[in-house]
DNA sequence: ATTGTTTTTTGACCTAGATCAAAGAAAGAA
DNA sequence: TTCTTTCTTTGATCTAGGTCAAAAAACAAT
């Protein structure tokens, strides 16, 4: 697909124009990474943000001994890395991918000379990093005031959501994956499939999890 | 003082010019509150948002069973309530003061209006809630990543730089409401102050701390 | 001061979930 | 297919920290 009409498609940059597109097109610079590489460290300074052309990105801290608590996990069209890019500060996590990608990034100088050029940019912006507090706001409800079921109950329902199905979900990462999302390990994220699946909530077929009972998920 | 002198002091609104502050002035209306009153509820739509002219407020969502998850402790300065400005969604939180306290709302329409009007404002907004993401990070990492004895430490390094104290730090707000703040309990928070006297980290009296190795206390 | 109220501390106990170890299953690669 | 490597599950054990209950201390208000 050609760059304009991915970034055309975006939530960022869905509402421009189309000279607002190609200036945009022209600043970008797409870059090809394979599964598994680091796109940047925690506290590197970045001078520039990225968006999903294709592929998954996650975002991560590590603690001293290594433990990793993943952050977000970006699909196509999603930005990101732009703290520094409005703070100046370093990266505040890091960044590798968990598919083949291909990333478009935006250099802060340019992108920032558009944004002045372009109040309704600089607006979807902050509509962006709003949702993205708002998530955090989540994630930090879900880590401090729910157990490791709730947690695993919320996200089911966010993803049958995410995928507008009726009642069976697919996961789009590993289990493993998905345990340091949900703040915990993959052993006890595998318990609590199994226990949901004896209550009968759910049924578990590989990646594939068919919601038995959203009652009794929301429930959570 | 006066609403302008508040307006410029802070982060937001620093660098604007004297007709964009008067603009502000204007369009901003001051709300007067007691300690503990609620300002808004989690869930409720917002048509704009706060910053503090005196006094402290606080951020929080509650579980089901009342437990409370502090987010962030705004003071003098600090603007909240944002996300649902730019997104259009309700309030993520809950936010209430933990003292008397006044308040500057600015409606959604009009503050949008002069957002578009000046592009370096947005820009400051733009890095108000970038900084605010990067601290979320930090929070998530802490609450998943480290246990309490070292979220304490990492709290009181931090408020060694708020206050710019060399060894002593004064604590801003009950203890209860740091338990809560860190994720734990009033319990927990008790005995690992306890704790930390006996190794020879810290000598507590009241809210005032004292910090008596540094050294030790960057090892958490 | 004195009483009522809120905050903080201490003690005893208990559970969610982490850790360690090892076996099974899947998924790519040759 | 067969071999490797990476995921996932299961079992056994351990512990940080939550919960409940009650005492002690700090604060406020009369």
């Amino acid at each position: 697909m050609k760059k304009k009409e991915i970034l055309k498609k975006s939530l960022l940059f869905n509402g421009l124009t189309n000279e607002q597109l190609n200036a945009l097109c022209s600043i970008s610079i797409s870059k090809k990474y394979q599964r598994g590489q680091t796109i940047f460290h925690d506290g590197e300074p970045g001078n520039g943000f990225y968006m999903v052309a294709s592929g998954k990105v996650k975002i991560f801290k590590l603690s001293i001994d290594g433990k990793e608590q993943i952050l977000h996990i970006f699909g196509v069209g999603e930005p990101f890395g732009e703290v520094p890019v409005f703070h100046g500060t370093p990266f505040p996590a890091s960044a590798s991918t968990l598919a083949a990608s291909e990333l478009f990034f935006f250099p802060r100088l340019e992108f920032v000379d558009l944004l002045t050029a372009n109040p309704s940019l600089a607006l979807s912006m902050l509509a962006v990093l709003s949702m993205r507090l708002r998530r955090f706001t989540t994630q930090v409800e879900n880590l401090t005031l729910k157990e490791v079921p709730g947690r695993l109950a919320s996200y089911l329902l966010y993803l049958i959501e995410e995928q507008s199905r009726e009642d069976v979900v697919v996961l789009d990462v590993p289990k493993g994956q998905l345990a340091s999302l949900l703040g915990t390990t993959p052993e006890t994220l595998s318990r609590i499939f199994a226990k949901m699946t004896d209550e009968g909530l759910i049924k578990v077929a590989g990646k594939t999890i068919h919601l038995l009972d959203l009652v009794g998920l929301r429930e959570r």
